[in-house]
DNA sequence: CGCGACGTTGATTTGCCTCAACGATTGTGG
DNA sequence: CCACAATCGTTGAGGCAAATCAACGTCGCG
């Protein structure tokens, strides 16, 4: 029960037995974190990887000009870890927050490498998982480029409405690379156009 | 000797014998793009994956204003291809284009599972060098947000000098997401500045 | 209640784009 | 090999999208 999302969401991209999604659940520990706690913060080392079994999380950096840039948002059934800090072991330059309390399921660093051992199949999920992962990135790339603000709203808007619901205008406008009053101006538009 | 540069780079990531690699390689063909040549061009499916052996490429999309958008480019040892189209059977959206006489070797789809099946590790291979390549993503778009056209500009040239000494400066503002007037306007005031 | 974070609005500035013109370089066909 | 075309890099004038700065009313929360 506590792990039926996990499993359905691993068999949308392998094919795997029951008894191997068992010995791979086994392997995560269910945690929870309350509304605006933090996962991890800037500077930590990122040991873990997450799966969000409830709730929501922004992903953020700060740059030097105290400027928050979200690289994206993590909803129920959405993978969550700062990948730079986990696989280099280095200072993490990311923060994760929670936006609503939240539960999420987490593997450590060591284990995640004894499940690749024991359940081979785990390899070619997170293969196909980033692969996937990968498209995003290129796809959002060139949206930043070749949209303008307004029009990089409007698609995140119609894409994640249910996400969007649970976001402050702020945090919307990290997302989308404007500032939050700029974010404003374009919603004002958008209404006296209607 | 033809795939000594594939062995090196699959070795960086993965522990395997030399009969695997031997293996591994038989699967990738070896072909020949001339300068100016399209390995894949927007609306054909791409059928392949590659990795260059020599030469150069740029992998690049036009949007609906004609405007060129470069993901990235493909040099000595990097990989190649559309991923969205080859993992999901979709028109290519991208263009990759030789910018030089260049030698990839192509692995075709169906071959490519048929090696993920003889040779498992082959998936971690791929599962290591994708992950690396979100954190590239994540790390550009940092960039593209926080910093201006001439950091970024500065940045790039900085990191892949010997990129950027095979490109037109047309092909390196479609990179950083600016007009190739802007650029000379950027590299203008760099020289009046020192 | 009072404080802090939020969303809004306006005035001003700025980073970058657009358009147009020009010489320099490269490529190409005769 | 040259003539011509095409593409390139440069520069300027003007314009626009978005940032910056500052002020304000609102709301949730301790």
């Amino acid at each position: 029960m506590p792990y039926d999302l996990l499993k359905e969401n691993i068999k949308k991209d392998v094919t795997v037995s029951e008894l191997q999604l068992d010995v791979i659940c086994n392997y995560f520990e269910p945690s929870s974190v309350s509304k605006n706690n933090m996962l991890l913060v800037q500077g930590q080392l990122c040991k873990f990887e997450g799966f969000v079994k409830n709730g929501c999380f922004r992903v953020y950096t700060i740059d030097k000009k105290g400027n928050e840039n979200t690289l994206y948002f993590a909803a129920k059934g959405w993978w969550l870890m700062d990948l730079d800090s986990f696989m280099n072991h280095a200072p993490s330059v990311l923060n994760i927050q929670a936006l609503e309390d939240s539960e999420v399921l987490l593997i450590s660093k060591t284990d995640k490498e004894l499940l690749y051992r024991e359940v081979p199949v785990v390899e070619r999920l997170f293969r196909i998982m980033s692969q996937k992962a990968i498209i995003a990135w290129q796809r959002r790339l060139v949206r930043n480029h070749c949209l303008t603000a307004k029009e990089r709203y409007e698609h995140f808007v119609n894409t994640y409405p249910s996400i969007v619901s649970k976001l402050t205008d702020r945090q919307i406008s990290s997302y989308l690379g404007i500032t939050h009053e700029f974010l404003s101006k374009i919603k004002r538009k958008q209404l006296t156009e209607k």
